[in-house]
DNA sequence: ACCTGAACACCGTTCAAGT
DNA sequence: ACCTGAACACCGTTCAAGT
């Protein structure tokens, strides 16, 4: 039981960034009162003057994602000039995209949080009005976010994913997993035939940047066509 | 403590019936192996019979979902004509959102499952070999799976969804309401004007069908672009 | 004000024992 | 073969008590 070596004093940005140390290092579900507590030197008690509870916790986590995001997609703490809604979108998902990948327990936790904290209202407050400025109706932004769905927050929550239960390390598991693919033919054939155009190894063929960018430019070209339908000149800014 | 009344003997299928009952009645939560082996009249540790565990339960939960997708797509057991692709893609994915809006759980589930069950491969077998008889590239076949996302199961996975956190009962709620409202004026101005266009009453302005649809048809659209600009004579079936 | 120890009400899961 | 009671190792959270 190391005891707390500094004697810095505890604070919710503190006991945030220790849970979110333990979110990277172990993944989310270690993240727990205790472990956190005692990453800190202190008994899991002692939280409770600084957060609120658990879920409260949690919603501490998703408020630091977001801000990073916004870090992100404002390096230098400016944002970004906003001649085209399209690229000025696009720009905001790729960012939300690179703090998700630095924090690959983010996904999960965003998706299995029941209330939406404020953090994810303002940064969806950015996305819309990048539309409305763009000259989408209300009606059309509001399409779009749900378009967008969780691409806005720069993940693909598909539950598909290329490697099945079960590892194949043994000749057993092999032969199950030659019965599975008997049962999967185009999967199968899918897979072979991506392995074979792809250099890249085995890791990532799924879930790769090239696929979240081809989904992006595909959903991005639905909404400038149905802008351009209902209003077919562009009030401000420049054609792509 | 109600004793089992009924002498019918327990089996995999009973407690997996039991657990979906649990989770339509009282939410995903309440699920647990104390409380699904009561429901049985039983002790939990009878439920290690039948169930691996926790997990395998919930992969059995998961797996009851996907057949009812399956009953629900093919009503007398017969799969589709199959002379479109995109008829059939689309069928499929409103069938699943039918299911979907039947077990308001599921998409909870699936998305939290870390290990995709078999009978999730298999729903997408089926929707990849639709776009391969439809004449899809395994590339472009990839992309689309990716592309349709969530949408391919049912749902909408966006953390979008227009009651912020709180209810809104009392003055003192009220007021931070109208405070949040000025730091969202884009989002506020959507749900008003959005609110205003809607005869609907205020349940469900969001997440309706036909933003399922409009996002649905957004992406079928820019995948039967994408096919045809890379295969612009049709092999079979007939064009829209 | 801030931290603590003990306790409570829950989990999933094991194990040896019953029938 | 199927079910059980007691126990174990965890949770989040409360409460009264320390300093």
């Amino acid at each position: 039981m190391p005891r707390r070596t500094s004697a810095a004093p505890l604070s919710r940005a503190g006991v945030l960034a220790a849970a979110t140390a333990i979110a990277d290092a172990t993944g989310l579900g270690e993240v727990t009162m205790r472990r956190v507590a005692a990453d800190l030197g202190v008994e899991a008690m002692s939280l409770y003057h600084y957060v609120s509870g658990k879920d409260d916790l949690l919603d501490g986590l998703v408020e630091a994602v977001m801000a990073e995001i916004t870090r992100e997609a404002a390096p230098n703490g400016v944002e970004r000039a906003g001649e085209d809604w399209r690229i000025d979108v696009r720009e905001r998902c790729l960012a939300a995209r690179r703090v998700m990948i630095r924090h690959p327990w983010a996904p999960a936790l965003l998706s299995s949080r029941t209330t939406v904290p404020l953090a994810v209202y303002l940064y969806y407050e950015g996305l819309l009005a990048d539309m409305i400025n763009g000259g989408f109706t209300y009606s059309l932004g509001h399409r779009a976010l749900h378009a967008l769905g969780s691409m806005a927050l720069g993940f693909d929550r598909g539950v598909f994913s290329p490697a099945p239960a079960g590892g194949l390390d043994d000749a057993a598991a092999e032969a199950e997993f030659a019965e599975l693919a008997a049962m999967l033919p185009q999967l199968s054939a899918m897979a072979a035939s991506e392995f074979h155009d792809n250099a890249d190894p085995t890791l990532d063929w799924c879930d790769s940047q090239t696929e979240f960018e081809f989904t992006l430019d595909l959903l991005l070209d639905g909404l400038q066509r149905a802008h351009e339908a209902a209003a077919p000149r562009v009030p401000r800014g420049r054609r792509r």
